[in-house]
DNA sequence: GATGAATGAGCGTTCATTCAT
DNA sequence: AATGAATGAACGCTCATTCAT
């Protein structure tokens, strides 16, 4: 039972039962059941009652399944976006920033395993909406603008970086997929060992 | 819609109806389907249609849904594990072998976007049997014993040898499906650098 | 069109549209249907039909359609059981216990000619579980009591009394049974005629 | 395994593979299963195979799984009709031409259980056709006349005569179909016991 | 004539969504 | 605003029947 408490930022809301409360609740039980079984195989009323609230009050909240498997689709993306953003804000040279961004998404996807779960290994293609796409997109942007960042800094070697992002973004979910699948555990070090190698995968030599 | 064609071999059938047909047919569809909309988003009739039979005899063939799906997994499984013991199998220095390695899991993509985008995108826990497992695990197994070799040669860094895999064929999935996301368009040419880049990643130093 | 209205007691509800009003018109509708056209041949939605509920409300009350005939099958065997309890509590020497066994009988079959037809034209055995099964014997079992009584009291001939209660209980069914066929119609003064019959039948002389 | 050989009379064919063996074989493996599952739970393909032919030769011998299904209740029908006719074309008094017909049906009960419980333990009304329903009459109506001729000799008691038959053929049943759910076992003394029962029923006292 | 692979209508059941309370 | 009983379309699967071999 994983409860990825602040996924989404509560913004500071009192403490009794306001609405977002249970919108929050809605998207984190969402996030558990979807990445444990699927969008498809997760019926409503099971995320209804996770989130302790009646089958009827999901359509409340969202105007369909779809549209809350968008807003938790996006709510996850978002904190990927920020764990990457804040990473790649801090100061250091170029390889520290990289494993900077290695820590930061690893300490997310530590914390959150069903986020990273949810978001890579599955198929989205049925439900995503054009917001829920672009933001896929900006993500994707902005790892690719540090990848330009460190080819204009003659530290990345030049090749396609939206190729070197998926190469790298790949390589921490296929590390995190592992072992998920148990295949092996993963500590601090074997993530920062990752992180390393992953770096000379893109380094100019 | 991609084809799929040669995923299963016939056998050097002649030309005519003979009855394994169908059941080609039927994995071709179900893959492309499955690969296309997930397993659970993909009505049995509907892979009927596609394989140009009725309904009901996609139960002559396969006992249920999910026994086609895990034929489906084991038969794209299979065609990468030939793939990977092939390319190990050629002669060469340790990163020669790699790269070949790298070529024919890239081929085997390429002729069949499908089946790595089935394989590796979705959530298969759901409906997969203890014999798709073990499936899975000789693969990752043969891939582990390829690093190990290399470790033992000096030429791999010495890691954990199942994380250096996970990282690799992460990064071989995250290339493919960003290309496929429409990220970028893949030539042999990058696909070629993108398997330099990896190599990179375990090299010993 | 037989109404069956009272088979189970509507414990004194009020009026309006309680929970459990659903839940028998589901059970009468599969009665009739039950009785009309036997289990496997009739359909769970025409039931549903019949009660005028949506498909889906059938299974809110009843795990199954295995459920819904076993709950039909008690239901009616237990309207059988409290007739023949009722009956053999009454007081009286053996002949007129006997009597009003059969009169009891009579009336519910009278009452519910679906119930009897539901119970005794029909195979159950496919669906049956053990609460019914078990049901069934205590029925059997009561009756044979009373016969044992009978005996006891030196007024049932010396047989084995499952027998005796095996031939009675047929000489009642299929006294009912052809008059459903048409071959006769039965009016009080028939069915008390041939209660004395039975009484005959096994009568010590 | 109930083999109910000559239930059907093979009218006098030779001995290799005619077709009247396959009729035979098909009506054969329909009673039996029909019997033990009833009509609505047996798929024909299962009683093409335990009567050891193609599925697709059914049809070539039933115009439908219905006409196959009349064909094997005529066929035990008139198995009981003759039954009954030899006994009451016997000679003797009337009581003992009635203990010879229980008699006689209890033979043919023994020898072909399968045949009573398909007659009598199930519900044909969905599939009979107007020749089964005729030959049903006529069975009854042989029963009847037989007790109009206990009456008119003033030995059978006056009352409707099917009425009579409905008690005795009830009474009948009765005392197989418990016998078949376990509750005792059947010996000869039982069911002659059974018959005099019976006889006590009808007769003019 | 005999076969059994193929068909598709129809089954039991689930679940996204609605709406009376 | 919140509920959960009710709905019915759509699912996975079966089987009476047909027809190419």
């Amino acid at each position: 039972m994983s409860s990825n408490a602040d996924l989404v930022e509560s913004p500071s809301a009192p403490s009794s039962s306001t609405p977002p409360e249970k919108r929050e609740a809605l998207l984190r039980a969402a996030l558990d059941l979807f990445a444990e079984r699927t969008y498809g195989a997760t019926p409503v009323p099971d995320i209804a009652a996770r989130a302790s609230v009646g089958t009827g009050t999901v359509y409340r909240h969202f105007e369909s399944k779809e549209a809350l498997a968008n807003a938790v689709f996006r709510s996850c993306k978002n904190a990927m976006h920020e764990a990457l953003r804040d990473a790649l804000a801090a100061g250091g040279n170029e390889r520290d920033r990289f494993l900077g961004m290695w820590q930061g998404l690893s300490a997310m996807a530590t914390a959150n395993p069903t986020a990273l779960r949810f978001l890579e290994l599955q198929h989205h293609e049925g439900y995503l909406d054009e917001e829920s796409r672009n933001l896929s997109d900006s993500v994707f942007a902005t790892a690719v603008a540090f990848m330009r960042d460190g080819q204009n800094a003659g530290v990345v070697r030049m090749a396609n970086p939206g190729i070197l992002i998926a190469l790298v973004f790949g390589a921490f979910v296929g590390l995190f997929k592992e072992a998920y699948l148990g295949r092996y555990t993963l500590d601090d070090a074997s993530i920062q060992g990752a992180g390393e190698s992953a770096w000379q995968m893109i380094v100019s030599r």
